[in-house]
DNA sequence: GGGTGGTGTGACTGGCCGGTCATATTGTAC
DNA sequence: GTACAATATGACCGGCCAGTCACACCACCC
């Protein structure tokens, strides 16, 4: 954690700081950033830096606090169109959140694929209920909910599928960046949203007929394409 | 590329050379990996090093090569019940593969996925048809088979299912092997092939039934599940 | 004035790094 | 044996690193 000199500074110097930090974290693995380089960008002291940080984690661990906190802000900022979203538009939204935040904050993306590579555990098992879950638990918790709700196939293994989203969520988002093309500066600098472009619309239908034909109890996808 | 002098070498002295090596990479990406850490392990002179090799990146390049080389051995493992193959037997075939080739070379797989998160290009276009390629393209030639063959529905965004697949090929591997847990010493020791195991054969029964069910045109998934 | 506590500073230390090179050793041909 | 090439060696160099510390500065209070 940050030390209290650190939060006592004025504004303007800790976005100094933090911007190097981020720019270091987004060029380099945490294993071989260097302080050096941060304070030199940020145009302060060595000394300084060792009053404000214990070391480069503690910066570090801090800077994913940052990350944490921007991408509530772009979930907050997509538009709700429901207050119960049935389980593929959750999952739609939850992809979609991941392409947002990549276009909006590219660097905080990158800091953040290096981090997941770093940790190295596929999935653990939790000692109270002995049950394994897959990451954080999140699509852990929305594939049991969408086999409740009767939306998701029985058979489907719940384990293994919320993995599997874990990493099309974590490594689709640069690959529909770049498919997204010019439209991204547009949707970076806030004129448009990824939701209003029909071309990111038409990519994320074709990804979501995908998982949901692959998920769907009774998947109804595209079943009228043949028809036409 | 490794010099003559390297090449003139005892095989143990190679091998003792490579086997640092790999240790050394598998527990660092490239960007921090250490020279001397590799001599010393290897039981060399830094001098002898650089007669061998011209940097580290060059060593690095060779250890590539010999993955390559073990990879193919590790496809050519597998039992190929059929000459052709349908398509989703193939890629049933590939994903079994990347499983075998953690299970047998767990430190190997690790020096690939350190190499797969520095490559950060997600695509390219081909600048000869203007078609863009996802990684090196054995995906999306699958895909465009599977079209031809009916197997695969017309609808699906091809580059981005490819895309897709790749991610899932690297990164399902190690959740895989932990899920078969105990049974994987066995697999590495030779004893059992993955293919052989009912568990092992039930978890990719589950994740086919999931990317078929996605994918294919006429999916015949699981049908007989619900009316048991 | 003087005292005190918070903050800023950059030269310095010790360590690891990649890479070099003069020298030593070994192998080979005669 | 001699001569010559191939190979092995590790001390050494300059560079970058994380982290320290003695000192300087500044604001506030008495």
């Amino acid at each position: 954690m940050p030390t209290k000199t650190y939060h006592n500074l004025p504004e303007e110097k800790r976005l100094k700081v933090e911007r190097a930090a981020i720019a270091e974290f987004a060029a380099n693995p945490l294993q071989s950033a260097s302080v050096n380089a941060i304070v030199s960008e940020a145009g302060i002291a060595k000394g300084s830096f060792y009053q404000y940080f214990e070391n480069i984690d503690d910066l570090h661990g801090h800077i994913l606090s940052i990350i944490y906190k921007k991408k509530i802000e772009v979930i907050n900022s997509l538009p709700l169109d429901s207050a119960n979203l049935d389980t593929f538009r959750y999952l739609r939204r939850v992809l979609q959140a991941a392409v947002e935040f990549q276009i909006r904050h590219p660097d905080l993306a990158s800091i953040e694929r290096f981090r997941r590579m770093n940790s190295n555990h596929s999935s653990s098992v939790d000692p109270e209920t002995g049950e394994r879950v897959s990451g954080d638990g999140r699509f852990h918790a929305f594939l049991t909910q969408g086999i409740l709700h009767d939306d998701i196939a029985t058979w489907v293994d719940v384990d293994m599928a919320a993995f599997m989203l874990e990493i099309i969520e974590g490594g689709i988002a640069p690959y529909l960046v770049e498919r997204i093309g010019d439209k991204a500066p547009a949707i970076a600098s806030g004129k448009l949203s990824s939701i209003d472009d029909p071309t990111t619309q038409d990519l994320f239908d074709n990804l979501m007929d995908i998982l949901e034909a692959g998920l769907a109890r009774d998947p109804q996808i595209r079943k009228d394409y043949y028809s036409k």
